[in-house]
DNA sequence: CTGAAAGCGCTTACAG
DNA sequence: CTGAAAGCGCTTACAG
């Protein structure tokens, strides 16, 4: 491969000219710079990055961390709509994007990773997190490489976007209520498993209260994320609480087990249960039925988290972002039946079609 | 941050031992390696590695290209699988993965793709290339870049790895004929589309030719991936043929959307209509009733092309691969129902629950 | 406006 | 087994 030598004798300049006319710094005349673009279109040249991020201390990499924890993230349809919305923003401004998956414990993130943030490979970090027992942003601070979380776990100063998991809550519960429901389940995940998800029970809390609800008495099982859990935490509260006439749900994989079991158990859904999801991913719109949940807008916070880290590259100090997180309405939630009895005996197997109209 | 020759200063040593000590390059004594290790330690030393990258001529750096060509990659499931797959390997080696996403028209990759596959960041690349009309392994190929494809669009001496494509079609149509239907719609993607999608078509065809079938006669529209053109397909299709028994889609999101739509066209799936997918994402699964389909184990295909790679790496001349692909029998698909009439009128609206047992 | 020269932080023959 | 020194391909004050 040409190097900037080889264009700088071609053109017959210096290194330094060359380098110059190609960062665009002004002061050349147009002749030097004719010279100097004609040589480097005759060699085919292209810039060695690594040599330009060693002189230059700048590597045009950006790298995007999703931590592994509980589950691969690669799994989770809500990390590819995340990713696209960064990507974007890095692409466009003609930075390169290293995805980097670190594996998470509660001793830290694994030594490939921490080496990589303090490799001096990168020009920024963007991270998701949400689990309060360990930081993957932790080795960024120290060596001061700038860097935005989206998400709940940060400190003063870092830098961060998060969806406004609160709200989300809240609207979801204002929905359930306002419907008639008080015979309310939950399907959520441990504690300290994941903070947005805590705030998303903060809110619905607070609406329950507000209604006179006792909210820590309320029927609550813990999955995992997947459709699976789902469907088992489903199994479980409506058999020990089968008075339960509504089921919120932190994610819609979680939901969509939980109606595909409730089905299983007799159920309809809406019209013998209620069923809410969270995050609206691809599927939910085109479950049976479409599935009631929140949007919360994966590539905008995706975009804002990647704008802010070029903010601070360029020297500004932009504001935290709270995004605002979207109620949509579907088919999967309806007033409480009076006429349903969970103890009347079902004999209705499995059966996802409809009978013939008689 | 400390540098080599910070750690060859406290150790004592010159910065030759240390790089050595540092890549396990042998012969040097128990007590050298203990005196820079130590150094390394106290200092906190990490390698630079765009230094180390312009000295050694290794950047442990692996693209992995998505072209986006038709549709924002990141809107489909099976990518992220795949990445899934690929990201699993290049971990396990140690090396970093730089995800790209070149727009691709017919004129080739966008200038900024081009300049990253020459200059020298990249020890090897990935892509998925299967649309026939641009490539984006040209200047990797021009450079000597190592090269895996995953999918078709290659040239002789070009390393690949596929799914078995061919095969799946052949599954899908000797499974529909042998339920007995003989009207048979297809839905597809324009020709020059997709390479991957044209040889799932030509095993359509074999099976089809082979029982006497007409392939080029049968009913069929264009999609173009997405859940809303398969309805729409699938609405174009039933009325203007309203004997079709089955529908054969070339991917599960369009799958999805044809049955919504015969749904309220008034079709029962799988009882007036069978169909048929193909990926088997995730949401296929869980869809109602669950999709019948072919799964193409696309972690699997990420995983073979990454181990190509390395072993490309290594020196060692891998062989090509095609990846077995698995039917997947679900509740999509059933024989004809002879007492269907499409021209009988349906008053039912949609409705996708089903009517409480009378 | 242009160029000579030092320097970024490593690795790698080559000597010893 | 260890070290001196050149070199990887750029960028950047600093002079002119």
């Amino acid at each position: 491969m040409p190097t900037l030598q080889d264009v700088s004798r071609r053109a017959g300049v210096s290194t330094a000219t060359v380098s110059k006319v190609l960062s665009n710094t002004p002061y050349f005349t147009e002749e030097t710079r004719r010279k100097v673009m004609e040589a480097v279109r005759e060699l085919g040249y292209v810039p060695n990055l690594a040599a330009r991020a060693l002189a230059a201390g700048k590597t045009h990499i950006i790298a995007v961390v999703f931590p592994y924890v509980y589950e691969p993230i690669f799994s989770d349809p809500l990390t590819l709509r995340i990713l696209g919305g960064i990507e974007s923003v890095i692409t466009q401004r003609g930075y390169n994007m290293l995805l980097s998956t670190p594996r998470l414990s509660p001793s830290g993130p694994d030594e490939h990773y921490r080496q990589l943030v303090l490799s001096g490979y990168l020009d920024g970090l963007i991270a998701i997190d949400n689990v309060p027992e360990a930081s993957v942003i932790e080795d960024a601070r120290a060596k001061g490489l700038p860097t935005v979380v989206i998400g709940y776990d940060v400190r003063e100063g870092d830098y961060w976007v998060r969806s406004d998991d609160f709200s989300g809550g809240e609207q979801i519960m204002t929905h359930i209520l306002g419907l008639g429901h008080r015979q309310i389940g939950l399907i959520t995940v441990p504690e300290n498993m994941n903070m947005a998800l805590e705030h998303r029970i903060e809110g619905l809390r607070a609406v329950a209260e507000a209604h006179g609800l006792d909210f820590d008495s309320l029927p609550r099982a813990n999955g995992d994320f997947s459709t699976e859990s789902g469907a088992a935490c489903a199994a479980d509260l409506l058999t020990r609480h089968p008075e339960i006439t509504a089921l919120i749900c932190l994610n819609d994989r979680m939901a969509m087990g939980a109606i595909q079991q409730a089905r299983l158990m007799g159920r309809r859904v809406p019209q013998d249960l209620s069923v809410t999801g969270y995050d609206d991913i691809p599927a939910a719109s085109s479950f049976a039925p479409p599935l009631t949940t929140i949007d919360q807008r994966a590539p905008e916070s995706g975009q804002a988290a990647a704008r802010m880290l070029f903010d601070i590259l360029e020297g500004a100090t932009p504001e935290q972002t709270v995004l605002p997180v979207h109620f949509v309405l579907r088919e999967t939630t309806a007033p409480p039946n009076p006429d349903f009895h969970p103890s009347m005996p079902t004999n209705r197997t499995e059966s996802r079609e409809e009978e013939p109209p008689a």
